[in-house]
DNA sequence: CTGTTAGCGCGTTCAA
DNA sequence: TTGAACGCGCTAACAG
């Protein structure tokens, strides 16, 4: 059997299609009587107006697309992603929309925006091209970015990363710590090439290196690593670092490589300091005191759903949206002995 | 400016629609120069077919459904929810889809059914009635319920809710602990009535019974309260629960309320045991060793979609899935002194 | 084998 | 209150 379509009341009624889809969405332009009977004949053949060509017809889609920079298996791995996840998904329940989670297409990005059936684009920890601006402005589709590098004018919505890790390591260096080891993000997860100025991991090295002035110290006389946001990879970059010589404090910019690297900490029984960058703790359930910046994923994914509604709705909204970050005082932050 | 079309494409090389159609989905149907005169003109004209109209005319939708229970900043709060999701979106990244997260519409849950545009639906902790059930037989699509009551012949994924519990109350037992307290789920999470005997409630309930029975002891020898599953409603039932008098444990249902409840015995100071429910610490990053039923919410998910995507393509699937649960022996669970 | 015409899917909306 | 066109790409059927 098929669906009841609007043609299949139109019929049974006597009306026409365009009474029907009054009687829907316009009552008041038809009579009481056409509509009563119209809804009575909806009831009794259990119509239900078909959502996608109904989309289609308005031109809309009733969801905004959140696009994963990486393979689902990592990137919903990352308890920070998922708080951004859940701010978005916030924004669009008030709009009645719903949260398209967009993976990697054929492990491209670019063809995943080709085909993504939605009315908004939300990436985190992308650079934002050329090229995949130029698909996006075919589409008519409009974007905003979190946390990413961006080579055009895009709606962005962040933290002052470079202020924020300029906070973090002038904490580390007022407890007294000299032999640093910063574990940096992969240059390729949040900017595809290393000299975008304006990525996420640039503006922090820039911070970084702002606090490391005042005591006449450059990035130079640190050690400084990266590695993947995962456990797995925190532990291999903590027994990495460890092998050559052991620093006095660990100075990551994810919380989750961060708790990876105390696993190991914790394996050899040492008491190195660890400092986080995200605090999903705070706002998951994690009762490890980290000492972390902590920044709102869920606060970002709001403000960029909010952002991008202004956008579909045609309407102006600001280009950079700051969110607040702050400083979380926990128990692995230590004074050096 | 508009989109460019199939029609513009048609326009610019002379071809019709239809052998531009060719060109990109049969490229064998037409010449080998007419496929390269309309993609070098679709190249020129930035041409992107628009996934909407093709997806109608296709009558796909390329998305999984994943249906929230309840309110976004609830559903998505729970750590085994986004295990779940996790395990869904990839499955859904191997099929070339997206996962479409559907809140409830203006709180209403048919309304989100109504208006999905997705292939397929998976829900969890739902009770599928038959007002569900046939609003998706109208819409031709089929459903996947992990953890839910089951009025109709629904095709589910979930673990064997009462042997697990069973197990988990066995280990208290075994123990020594007689004062126990059992922190349950609230009835309308689970299920829309108490009376669903199928719900997972009523399974672990079932459950806890049978371990009761080998002590000559029965459920209502303990207390039993329900709490939704939050942190804060967690440390809400604890402090209820203690005020009245200090149980020897306290096994949840959830390990979000264990986090809770061990929030309250910190402040406390004090030594009661808590198990949990779910194992949501071993796939995140937890560092509290919680003592608990350890369930894979990313298995469900890769499992709910397996089969679903089953169902879509029109195959047999197993009516019920059955996934694998652990007891995971932490720190929590004490010896009664 | 190559290419085209015409119609479909389904609800919305303009012009009458 | 309605017929017809529309949105856009797909495809059965047909002609050369």
């Amino acid at each position: 059997m098929k669906r009841t379509t609007i043609q299949d009341i139109a019929d049974k009624t006597g009306y026409s299609k365009t009474a029907v889809s009054f009687a829907f969405n316009s009552p008041s332009r038809i009579s009481k009587k056409a509509v009563e009977a119209i809804l009575k004949a909806a009831e009794e053949l259990d119509y239900i107006p078909d959502p996608m060509a109904r989309n289609f017809s308005l031109g809309k889609h009733m969801s905004l697309g959140f696009l994963l920079p990486q393979r689902v298996e990592y990137t919903l791995m990352n308890p920070y992603m998922q708080s951004v996840i859940r701010g978005i998904a916030t924004v669009c329940q008030e709009h009645g929309y719903t949260l398209t989670v967009i993976p990697p297409l054929h492990s491209s990005v670019i063809e995943a925006i080709k085909n993504a059936t939605v009315d908004g684009i939300i990436t985190l920890g992308l650079t934002i091209d050329k090229n995949i601006k130029g698909i996006l402005r075919q589409r008519q589709m409009p974007i905003v970015a979190i946390d990413g590098s961006l080579k055009d004018e895009i709606h962005s919505v962040s933290i002052d990363d470079e202020e924020a890790a300029q906070l973090q390591l002038s904490k580390v260096l007022e407890k007294g710590h000299r032999d640093i080891a910063i574990i940096s993000l992969p240059d390729d997860a949040y900017s595809k090439r290393t000299d975008e100025t304006d990525s996420v991991v640039n503006k922090r090295k820039k911070g970084y290196m702002k606090a490391l002035e005042k005591y006449s110290m450059s990035l130079s006389d640190l050690r400084v690593l990266s590695c993947a946001t995962t456990l797995q990879d925190g532990m291999d970059a903590a027994r990495t670092i460890l092998n050559e010589r052991k620093p006095t404090c660990f100075v990551t910019m994810s919380d989750v490589v961060a708790f990876g690297i105390m696993e190991v900490l914790n394996e050899l029984d040492l008491d190195i300091s660890v400092v986080g960058f995200d605090g999903v703790e705070i706002e998951d359930f994690h009762t490890t005191r980290l000492t972390t910046i902590h920044q709102s994923g869920n606060e970002k994914g709001k403000q960029s759903a909010k952002v991008l509604f202004s956008l579909i709705d045609g309407e102006k909204a600001p280009l950079k949206t700051l969110i607040p970050y702050s400083f979380n005082e926990g128990v692995t932050l230590k004074e050096t002995i």
